[in-house]
DNA sequence: AAATATTTGTACGTATGTATA
DNA sequence: TTATACATACGTACAAATATT
């Protein structure tokens, strides 16, 4: 029985030599035949395996040359962003979405910067995300409804925007600003914390191919929330 | 000539598909064999094609069922966290570095918390980014000498604990935690803020293998810095 | 409950193209 | 210029998992 697949045993061995340090930076691997040999598998299968390690970035390719442990890049950390009311929920604790308002207009200024359109129909909601009862996190979202038409008929006290726009709409493209903000007079009030006190801003804009279709920010009080990243292989 | 592979081609034209919405999340895609015919090439081409998209996440594989347009999982975005010189330099500002105290000391609790080390030497770093002759950011920094001996040896007056470490450390694994504190009285002074505003705090915790090498906090004037996270495919 | 057919998973060996030290 | 080493693709084969009958 072969239980683990050839490809990703070389892989792991090859990884392993490299996160060991025993080869280093800029080291070059033997040519894929040798690893041919000392499998005693076809090229296809090291080619395979060496793949893998050229998508995370561990490898570089130059043909003629060879391929080399690639030098390690700047930190990158995977950021998960989970929908508000799922990582309430992870976490445990009752989550209730509380809509504050909701607005159907024709874009303004704002919005049409926020959500790169000439112009348009959007929907504008402002949320609180409670959990335990306590204000975890307000959120402001427009959604452009000329991508997004299905979002008119959705009522929003029932299920938070994130969520929603998560299993409904794909997008190709999103892109996140992570601040450090005073709370402002709204804010505090909202999210029951000193005016001025630290808070977390997370914003986020979202494309379909080349059409935005939402722009997000959430507020979280800074001493309660935290975003965790993990480094990225 | 081939100017663009063939599983390149494939996988693109999927991918506008689920991009497009026109095969939405669920949805059943035609059988490998399928593919084969509409391009007139070998499965083991079609199914490299798929290979790329059920890594990003795009599609996930049943046997016998088929491949299917996976559902949207929850955001990941890839954050860069580049050592703080490199970011002011890529600014195209001047960076300048100073080392406000270097204390080599035994374990105390709160560096054995930190690097989660029993005991050992360990080096306890402070310095100041500068700017174009501004705070740019605080930078704490322990180092276990235990993991890092060469660390004794270093000038860092001159270099940038980040900087060195990336360039002279293999790491497997760090993990990040973002939050929003208020500028406390050593904070405010050295960033030159007032005291309680908003600043970001970026905490880093780097291992080799099972051993701790690194813990840094660096501390940014919230109105002044934001983190990018762009999508991650 | 068991057999069958379908579909993906892995790997082989071969061939030819391409960039480059 | 040439030999090397990666890049792509072919066709074939069998294994593994699982819907369907």
């Amino acid at each position: 029985m072969t239980r683990i697949a050839i490809h990703d045993r070389i892989r792991g061995d090859i990884e392993g030599r490299i996160m060991s340090g025993t080869w280093e930076a800029g080291h070059r691997l033997p040519p894929e035949h040798a690893f041919m040999e000392e499998y005693g598998c076809s090229r296809m299968t090291v080619h395979k395996a060496i793949d893998g390690l050229v998508d995370r970035g561990l490898i570089e390719r130059r043909k003629r040359a060879g391929s080399f442990v690639a030098a390690p890049k700047a930190h990158r950390a995977a950021l998960e962003i989970p929908d508000v009311a799922g990582e309430i929920r992870g976490q445990g604790k009752d989550y209730r979405l509380g809509l504050i308002a909701r607005v159907e207009r024709e874009a303004d200024g704002r919005d049409r910067e926020l959500l790169e359109i000439e112009s348009g129909p959007v929907l504008s909601l402002q949320c609180l995300h409670r959990a335990d009862g306590k204000p975890f996190a307000l959120e402001e979202r427009l959604i452009s409804l000329a991508a997004v038409p299905a979002a008119r008929a959705v009522d929003f006290a029932q299920e938070s925007p994130g969520a929603w726009l998560l299993a409904h709409v794909p997008w190709t493209d999103a892109r996140h600003r992570i601040t450090a903000i005073a709370a402002t007079r709204p804010i505090a009030e909202r999210l029951a914390v000193p005016l001025g006190s630290p808070c977390l801003s997370v914003e986020r804009w979202t494309w379909r191919s080349d059409a935005r279709i939402t722009y997000a920010r959430q507020v979280y009080p800074g001493d309660r929330h935290a975003l965790i990243a993990s480094f990225l292989a």
